[in-house]
DNA sequence: TTGAAAGCGCTAACAA
DNA sequence: TTGTTAGCGCTTTCAA
């Protein structure tokens, strides 16, 4: 069952491939008696052009590359979809390469990226590394840094968490508490070390007590035995992203211990998908991915010269933190 | 910038195109010297083949196809990972196509994946049409339908939701509730009818009424209302999936009614990222991914029979069905 | 061990 | 309006 191709088709109507191929792609100097025909055997026999030829020949890919950190997180998710639905609505394809948690595997994506010859790359640069930014500068392939700001010639849209951080410091401290920690995940993550500073520096200068304010536990199922040795009841823990908040939850709720009851939480990146109740710092994902989109095209389609935006971040107030003031908030579902 | 190619490393090196390319792909027949003088000034000149002219020349795509309804969902984020990590472990390399919920774009994605000239295909097929089935088989393109057994030849991966969706029901009586509900979303969905058909017959079987026990709201906004209408306190509430539970305590919580101390809610997948304790119908996400994987690499490298497979659902058990029957659950998080 | 030449399926000049 | 020719960058015979 060989793959009909143009040759084929030029054999069957008595046309040239030329003709055939012109016919097919809707160029002009083919009579429109020929063209129908043309197009309706195509479409008889199956066709489908060899799009590795076609680009080949072409030149135009019209493809970029996007290279996330993690799919599994509904965050990134919907930063791919939405980079999928602006690539699609601007005639653009995309190819996907995901770290899948490993920051290692960035070179190896955009190897993979420059093989497959994308007009431009939008970059989940975690795990910093400067040798990367050299190389994909001097590349010169149209690069969008995503989520960071980098120092060297290469466009980049990140949102400034700092300000939500201290917003959710702020907001504790407002509610009542006395013992805020913040619990991150991965020391190696640019972000989650920057919200740590972000947390323990606000803590500073509000004249509040930083020891014991961070928490790297090595797995998910550790933390309910660290928080519960570290953290009296009624701490305000700020975790690293929605995620980790989601697992800190779960994970109290094991040794029986509520949210907002017993602990409140504070997350970060507001994720649609889940969070009811959950109180956190809005990352506007998609107003990102849009910025990166568009600075990207830029860049590709009218050689826009790079640029650096960063975003705002807010906290978003839902139930997930108890008022220790003693108003009587109405928090969380509960029995 | 022009890339640097093939002919201009014979050029510089000195060999020919050939020489070059076999030295590069460590094909024998290249003294030894030789291949490592390549290979060196190739690295040198930042070389990388040209990925379209290589698949055009060698025929060995090594690639699938992957289309899914909606990345959005952590279900089907899930399954693409799985998949991919598959993949890559089976040196193919993947191309995804998002139906961003739209099943009108099936045929897109199928076209576009022939275009690729995929080896196989994993489809995700909602939005169940016949035509489709008929031009896939014949297209003899390798393909494994997920989530759904199709009557004809082709492979399909599925999990039987109905065991779960009858669990549910059952467990739903066992806790004491007088009335049980559907939650579904969709009409056009096959799983969302299977589950509510599920759910009305087994309440039937069980001597259950089962009038007004679907509730299809066209939008979010309107859920609370809908359940507020015609949904007594202390209902049980058995929805479509996790998402749309989440959306459904979430409308709730807006008309200050909590989960499960007004309403007891049953969601369908097993989805991880969720911040509470949801009792819900595990759909083995990873296990489909794999099963369906496999399937599609017997059919694709050893010309494997076309097969259905089918695994189970089970209800696990959390927190967010109240117990009526007197027992005093600890349930959910609350203050 | 190496190189010349053909060809993959297509597009794009240019000629007819 | 149509066909001829060349060529995209690479792999792959087949000779040398």
């Amino acid at each position: 069952m060989a793959k009909v191709t143009i040759k084929d088709l030029a054999k069957i109507t008595g046309y040239s491939k030329s003709t055939v191929s012109c016919a097919l792609n809707n160029k002009e100097g083919v009579g429109e008696e020929s063209r129908k025909e043309i197009i309706r055997i195509a479409k008889e026999m199956g066709y489908t052009p060899n799009y590795f030829a076609r680009r080949i020949s072409s030149k135009d890919y019209r493809t970029i590359g996007v290279i996330l950190r993690d799919l599994t997180n509904p965050f990134y998710a919907n930063v791919f979809c939405a980079i999928d639905k602006l690539a699609e609505e601007n005639d653009y394809e995309t190819i996907f390469y995901n770290l899948a948690g490993d920051s290692r595997r960035t070179q190896c994506g955009i190897d993979l990226m420059k093989e497959k010859m994308v007009s431009g790359i939008i970059l989940d640069f975690f795990g910093y590394d400067k040798n990367i930014v050299k190389s994909l500068v001097e590349s010169s392939i149209p690069s969008v840094i995503f989520g960071l700001n980098v120092d060297a010639d290469i466009s980049c849209v990140q949102t400034d968490d700092t300000t939500g951080a201290r917003e959710a410091v702020d907001y504790g401290i407002r509610m009542g508490y006395k013992n805020i920690f913040y619990i991150g995940r991965n020391r190696g993550d640019i972000f989650d070390m920057r919200r740590a500073d972000t947390v323990r520096k606000r803590l500073q200068d509000c004249g509040m007590p930083y020891a014991h304010c961070l928490i790297y536990p090595p797995s998910k199922e550790e933390i309910a035995g660290l928080i519960l040795k570290k953290c009296p009841e009624n701490s305000l823990l700020i975790c690293y992203n929605d995620i980790w908040a989601c697992s800190v939850i779960q994970g109290l709720m094991k040794v029986r211990k509520y949210v907002p009851r017993d602990y409140s939480v504070i997350g970060f990146d507001n994720i649609e998908v889940i969070p009811y109740g959950l109180t956190t710092v809005d990352i506007p994902q998609y107003r990102m991915a849009e910025e990166a989109f568009r600075l990207l095209l830029a860049q590709i389609e009218h050689n826009g010269k790079t640029k650096k935006v960063t975003l705002d971040s807010r906290l978003i107030v839902r139930d997930s933190v108890k008022d220790l003031t003693g108003g009587d908030a109405e928090v969380f579902s509960r029995p």
